[in-house]
RNA sequence: GGUGACAUAGCCAAGUGGUAAGGCAAGGGUCUGCAAAACCCUCAUUCCCCGGUUCAAAUCCGGGUGUCACCUCCA
């Protein structure tokens, strides 16, 4: 397949360092409250990638680290740690929070039909492969000691800014008034490794090091659990753009410069989510969440669907209109699924065109929405629909829409889930109405009708009687 | 100030030199007592603007404009 590279901002075919074989590694969550819909579009993006690198027939190794450590608390850089904030807030242990958060992450990514990566490492788990890290880059010249903490030195390498153009002299240290400079280091493009005094005096995570009592820069576990797990050569480094500089310029400074030649080839950049006022984000407040959709009467689904319309490299704003037009077509093409018939065998030899047309799609630097395109097309075509079904699991495999589990549930109508008394209540009102209507006397149909609506259920009249199911 | 990305109908979008895919919404129709659902039809002479190259440009080149992001917390 071919990926646009974010390294040299070229769409370039993948081809992994040991054929076949991917070793793909993602930038995880910082566990210290709910996952916003922005942070899980790229998780969604990056879940396609996975899975169609599979459909291809690649082994894929993917790794995520869960940050529970290093991260500091408010929109300006003072403050505390932000698990440690998040702790104090809800009167638990920062563990307790990591992992309450951790859970609830994962949670969100199974309604999202989001595949848990084979391999994933909360970074305080990795605290001695940290410092043997650090030390390293001492031992090798990349790095220096100055007040109390471990600087990574930017000097020292040929090139630092990998993603663009940018020059030393561009970076605007202060660019927010919240950042002060740090006197201690030596070019304003260095970046602490290991921090024993900082203006974040409270931290409550510390850990025993070479250097004194402390805790890991922002940068390093994932350069870390990524070469441990990974090894030398990554093939695909994931995350969204604002990660680009400067923690993944950051990373690949500090992984190549330990290891001592080029690390990963490329970079898998996801653009934001952003609403009517720009980028969503956690310190910005008024973030959405999976369960604030639901809520809302919306599938966590309908917003993989929104996602999946879109490419990965368009920023995509989000508005609740975009998100019910999505919703909209994704019940829609359930019920198309529905209609399916059941009965006969797949014609493979037939189905080879469209799933042709669809590694088309997907190969071509993942064009999710022309691969929908393809399912539509495909369901328009006259193909039989023992072929159809066939085709829709082998597409769902990569989109993940679940649409023959969907269509399933669709075909059989559910008990609606209300209490006896009220279900007698309704199915004696529909009784009413199918009498009056027999007798044709619309207006009293038609009252019962509204009596019904306000109870939030709504009657559909078909040649087999009258369905009903609860609405919102 | 520096850097990067993006710009196609009401909305989401495909398109990488050959004369604007698809989805949602909307309008019309069929069906139905009326609805709902389903099905059928319609819906950009034009792709942010101005130049240029070419027989031919949404696509290539030059110059603008706008939006968003990053510049040490963010995915």
């Amino acid at each position: 397949m071919e990926l646009t590279n974010t390294l040299t901002m070229k769409r370039e075919p993948v081809i992994p360092h040991e054929p076949g074989h991917i070793r793909m590694y993602t930038c995880g969550p910082t566990v210290y409250h709910y996952a916003h819909i922005g942070n899980l579009r790229s998780y969604i993006m990056e879940d396609v990638l996975e899975k169609y690198l599979r459909y291809e027939g690649n082994q894929v190794d993917r790794v995520m680290n869960i940050t529970d450590v290093g991260h500091l608390s408010s929109d300006a850089d003072t403050g505390e740690d932000k698990m440690v904030a998040g702790a104090k807030r809800e009167h638990k242990s920062v563990m307790e929070i990591a992992q309450f958060y951790t859970d609830a992450f994962f949670a969100d990514c199974e309604k999202l039909n989001i595949r848990r990566p084979d391999t994933v490492v909360p970074a305080t788990s990795r605290i001695p492969d940290f410092i043997r890290m650090v030390q390293g880059l001492l031992d090798k010249g990349y790095a220096y000691l100055a007040g109390g903490n471990v600087y990574f030195d930017t000097s020292k390498l040929r090139e630092y800014y990998v993603f663009g153009n940018q020059t030393g002299e561009d970076l605007a240290v202060g660019v927010r008034d919240t950042v002060d400079a740090d006197e201690n280091k030596r070019n304003k493009t260095d970046f602490v490794l290991w921090f024993t005094k900082s203006k974040f005096e409270d931290q409550e995570l510390k850990w025993e090091s070479p250097w004194g009592l402390g805790y890991p820069g922002w940068h390093i576990e994932c350069s870390a659990i990524s070469l441990r797990e990974l090894g030398e050569y990554l093939d695909i480094h994931c995350g969204g753009v604002d990660n680009a500089f400067p923690h993944h310029t950051n990373e690949i400074a500090q992984s190549e410069a330990y290891i001592g030649h080029p690390w990963c080839k490329y970079w898998f950049h996801v653009q934001h989510l952003n609403d009517a006022r720009g980028k969503m984000s956690k310190s910005k407040g008024g973030i959405l969440t999976v369960s604030a959709l639901e809520e809302q009467g919306f599938d966590p689904l309908a917003y993989r669907m929104f996602c999946l319309q879109s490419h990965y490299r368009k920023p995509l704003t989000f508005s609740f209109e975009s998100l019910q037009n999505a919703q909209n077509a994704y019940n829609r093409l359930v019920a198309r699924v529905a209609a399916l018939a059941k009965e006969g065998d797949p014609d493979r030899e037939a189905a080879q065109g469209f799933q042709e047309k669809f590694r088309g799609a997907l190969g071509s630097d993942l064009n999710t929405s022309l691969g929908l395109t393809v399912l539509y097309d495909m369901l328009k075509s006259d193909l039989s629909d023992a072929t159809k079904r066939y085709l829709v699991g082998d597409f769902d495999q990569v989109l993940s829409l679940s649409l023959l589990e969907a269509a399933e549930k669709a075909g059989q109508p559910s008990e609606p889930p209300v209490d006896g008394e009220l279900k007698a209540h309704i199915e004696e009102l529909i009784a009413r109405r199918t009498e009056a209507r027999k007798n044709k006397d619309w207006a009293a149909a038609d009252a019962i009708r509204d009596e019904l609506s306000a109870l939030h259920v709504a009657v559909k009249d078909t040649p087999q009687g009258v369905e009903w199911h609860l609405e919102g």
